[in-house]
DNA sequence: GGATATAATTCGGTGCACGAACTAAATATG
DNA sequence: CATATTTAGTTCGTGCACCGAATTATATCC
């Protein structure tokens, strides 16, 4: 149940209906592959005729390529149907202030070739640096044809026009990174936020049974961030502005953010809160009287590690940060109750340790009686780069913009 | 771009489109009457003929009906095509603990009669109550046919079963008010929660020209509940949970909340506490040491009025109330940035003195560039009630659940 | 009274799903 | 070994819905 938005709708013709069907048949390709045109018609409810019709045209548009023959205790032996994987290549782009990942994946999400570039701080560098790093990608990998370039960035997207409004860490503003990539590679780019990127990775995983429809991603590492998906749908909000719940304030009067604000979830709960935590402690036990840059910062891995190795003043430093990032995971529980949490960042490799004081604080603050599964990632999975290749696939597996 | 769920999914087929450009034209319709054909020709982009063909079954159908002819400086007059108010009744109530009110309307939107009834605590008591009163207003108002019944509540709907999973203000605890309802009045009945009622009214509405997709609607009364519209969807979280921001701590270790935790928003900024500053403002004064029974519970009505008298210790226990509230809203725009914000309840009838702390505090505490629209509604509006006929008629007006 | 403009209908063409009939290819059975 | 049975997949006629061109209906203007 969607309003029609009468300032930008679509209406109905016939081949809407073999658009709807395609997609529907093509998903079902996707999550039950290898399978039989017979199948197809159990498992779509459509007519025998009609799933051999789109089963032609998907095989014509090399969606589709035919495998083997199955193998059935009686009657003819069904001829398989798979995805073409190798339809067409698709870029994925993974800008991180550490370092930015590129990858080359096939159309059936498998990842041929990686490679890391660093994060230049001026925006204009970047682009021209990426964009040779590209080019050479795609020479070095050659192909019928690629989809398109998906981009993950630390910070928000305007949907309607692609720019890149701000990402703190990173220190852009107002950067048009869409159009002079689209230029220089001929290729189209779409730009998300990594939150988003990581909610649409995980959604078209297929490690959920498809249940589920409401899904959050938390992203942690020197900011917080926060992807949605409601209703089998991302949720951007004004300007791309939705999930920008590490700016909640969690203690009033609280540290001091990158935002300008005070007590911030991000300055509670972030890995630079962390690192922020160990080096109080470590110059409290100095003595010193603590002016910043007298500060040890650490950084976050090394915490990660002196935890591992049992070292006191890690600990409590990390229980600190779990304990702030447990009260705003349970915010988000409280308020969205999604099917699924997702949390992302380095801090779920110490999740033994880490997980339980999260999780602690999480439900002591979660309202819900509903049961939200908690999922944690390690970056080890690549979630951000999965995500940014669904985001060139999803246009044509997803339910088409109708009314 | 909505991912296909294969575990509840629907083909298309040809009607599918008709139903589609039915839908569309029935929203134009709405919006535009009185309209004639060729208009809708140019609104909908469909063919002449198209149009025509949509515009006999919907009138065959009775949603349409035929008006005066049009006046143009040349050529044939128009006919105009008019939403047919008097196809179908609709019946809305709005349950809430200081009373529930029935309403009939038409399928125009337009009250027909209104009548109030008090809220039992007994749930079951109610049922019975209310199934009498209904059957009594139905028999009052005899039309053709009544399309159904919607009910808001104040508290959590589960969306396929339709249970009232609580209400905390009514002390109702996992309620069926549907089947029972059912049952008496042979009649089909939507459950959804207020804050939700209050979005989807003001979705409906029409007073926004189109472009919003995202809307909350904040609910604030002894309780706060929060209603989301994101992609012109509502948003309802697993079980329904979704949005109890009301619960989010905004002061760890604050003042008790019904909930049984500590220093929700909800017991910092709904009425129930702006009436507890005023009672502990007023025995600090007496000098009392202020256990619970010695306080002066005012009514929240009756602080309104002082506080518009300029009473001093109602000033400041509003004030106090608007902080929070401010800090609440400002959570609810960094996190969800959504086009429009409509806060409802009583205070919003001081919102010359309370609006500017609320605005105030909410802006400190918005972290979005972004400009989310503020609406303020008083319940004169009855937005609820609102809600609750679009809660039954939406569903001819929505786009199709398709793919 | 004819030209022009606008509204609305009629009718043939095309795309697509439905569904029955049919072909294809395997195993089971007597 | 021939025939029945089972399962997979195709062919083709039918109906629905939109498109688009032609046509009808009804105004005003010159």
């Amino acid at each position: 149940m969607r309003k029609i938005d009468l300032n930008n709708f679509q209406v109905a013709t016939s081949e809407t209906v073999r658009d709807i069907n395609s997609r529907i048949m093509l998903n079902l390709v996707r999550k039950h592959q290898p399978v039989s045109r017979a199948d197809l018609t159990r498992y779509s409810g459509l007519q025998r005729s009609t799933v051999s019709a789109i089963a032609e045209r998907l095989l014509a548009d090399r969606w589709l390529r035919e495998g083997a023959t199955g193998d059935l205790p009686r009657g003819r032996k069904p001829t398989y149907l798979h995805l073409n994987a190798e339809r067409c290549g698709v870029i994925g782009v993974d800008v991180q202030p550490a370092a930015t990942r590129l990858a080359v994946a096939s159309m059936g999400s498998e990842f041929l070739s990686q490679e890391m570039m660093t994060t230049p701080r001026d925006p204009a560098e970047f682009i021209t640096g990426l964009a040779r790093r590209l080019t050479h990608l795609i020479r070095a990998h050659p192909r019928s044809w690629y989809e398109g370039i998906g981009i993950s960035v630390p910070g928000r997207v305007e949907p309607s026009s692609g720019r890149l409004m701000f990402a703190r860490t990173l220190g852009w503003n107002d950067v048009d990174l869409k159009t002079p990539l689209e230029c220089a590679l001929r290729l189209p780019v779409t730009l998300e936020n990594a939150a988003n990127a990581c909610a649409l990775a995980e959604l078209w995983s297929g490690r959920h049974a498809g249940e589920v429809s409401n899904l959050v991603a938390v992203t942690i590492s020197d900011d917080i961030s926060v992807g949605m998906v409601m209703n089998g749908q991302l949720v951007r909000g004004l300007q791309g502005m939705a999930g920008e719940f590490g700016h909640v304030v969690q203690l009033l009067d609280g540290p001091e953010c990158r935002c300008g604000d005070r007590g911030c979830w991000e300055a509670l709960g972030s890995n630079a809160a962390g690192v922020r935590y160990y080096a109080e402690a470590v110059s409290a036990h100095k003595g010193a009287i603590g002016s910043k840059s007298d500060m040890a910062t650490v950084p976050f891995d090394d915490l990660l590690r002196l935890l591992d190795k049992g070292d006191p003043k890690a600990t409590h430093a990390l229980t600190r940060m779990a304990q702030h990032l447990g009260i705003g995971l349970g915010m988000l529980v409280t308020g969205l109750a999604p099917d699924v949490l997702l949390v992302v960042g380095e801090v779920t490799r110490a999740w033994g340790k880490v997980g339980p004081v999260v999780e602690a604080a999480m439900k002591r603050r979660s309202f819900t009686p509903a049961h939200t599964r908690i999922i944690v990632t390690d970056s080890e999975a690549q979630p951000r780069l999965q995500g940014t290749i669904a985001m060139v696939l999803q246009r044509h597996f997803s339910a088409p913009a109708i009314a």
